[in-house]
DNA sequence: CAGCCATTGTTAAACCTTCAAGAACTTACC
DNA sequence: GGTAAGTTCTTGAAGGTTTAACAATGGCTG
């Protein structure tokens, strides 16, 4: 179904490229938006925050590493990284996880809790601006909706991401 | 309205919060989706792509710097490197602007024209398999909407970006 | 036309992400 | 229990992005 050259592709509709500009744009400009407000009001990139976000609801503060790259949808490596960072900033530790020797808990310290805290109601406030002030209640089901479908198909099963790809 | 503590947060409803959550996992997965699509099919990342197109689309298949990176709602300095980058790969050029000297157009090269009908296909099918064959024609339109209404939200009036923020 | 401010595009440095490879450990199976 | 295969996490290098600063030019105002 991959291999071959497809014969005739199938064009998207007005409609389809039409959604698919203004998808393009509005995700683009957002994720932007929310990057700089959180670099600007935090010091560090959205991605990053989630991350602390995830910690800080996990049961005690912390998280096997691959559970959180599962939840944040990213790579092992890039959390690798992420929290390399992080360990350096002190909001967050590594520490060995018992049952397991070869895992890793990264844990949310009383610091980064104290950072989260203070940059939670800016960033609150920006995805209200951006998206919920902005969409009728109907609309914000619809969204949901879509999105769960969209990440519905793209899940699991890859090489070396058993959930990328 | 910025400068102020914020007396009490407005928080995200659970309704809000589930959107939110299925919004950031399905536009994640997506752009990693579409990154790596294009990355493994044709050397490069989806803005990179997106700026092929642009100009493919465009007169002469030209444009100016400036107009290019607001079309795609990049950085002037984002899109300095990216066509640095495509120039080394001979995709596109840069000229000199005949009507403003301080001006550059960039030029979407025959080879790299060739290099987007190349690519344009297996792209569309991805996008289509990730989305199109995945939502009804009235969830299309929903998500049009919604997006535009996001997207306008965010559009200009900023420091260096006179479009973005 | 002189002065001043705005716009255009680039650059260097810091930072982030990806990819491929690898070390350490666990599990399954014989 | 020993081996093979799989899992977990890290690392280094290559490449992409951001930020701030800058040179060059344009355009407005007096």
């Amino acid at each position: 179904m991959s291999n071959e050259p497809a014969a005739e592709p199938r064009w998207l509709s007005d409609e389809e490229q039409y959604a698919w500009q203004c998808y393009l744009h509005a995700t683009t400009l957002l994720e932007d938006h929310l990057d700089r407000q959180l670099q600007r009001d935090a010091g560090m990139p959205h991605v990053y925050y989630g991350l602390l976000v995830q910690l800080s609801r996990a049961p005690r503060r912390r998280m096997r590493m691959t559970e959180l790259a599962q939840n944040a949808k990213i790579t092992r490596s890039r959390l690798s990284h992420a929290i390399a960072r992080l360990e350096k900033n002190g909001w967050v530790v590594r520490e060995d996880c018992p049952s397991d020797k070869r895992g890793q808990n990264a844990y949310l310290t009383d610091e980064g809790m104290r950072v989260l805290e203070k940059a939670a109601p800016g960033h609150v406030a920006a995805v209200r601006a951006a998206i919920f002030d902005r969409l009728s209640p109907e609309q914000i089901g619809h969204l949901a909706e879509i999105c769960r479908a969209m990440a519905d198909g793209l899940q699991p099963k890859g090489a070396d991401l058993p959930w990328l790809r």
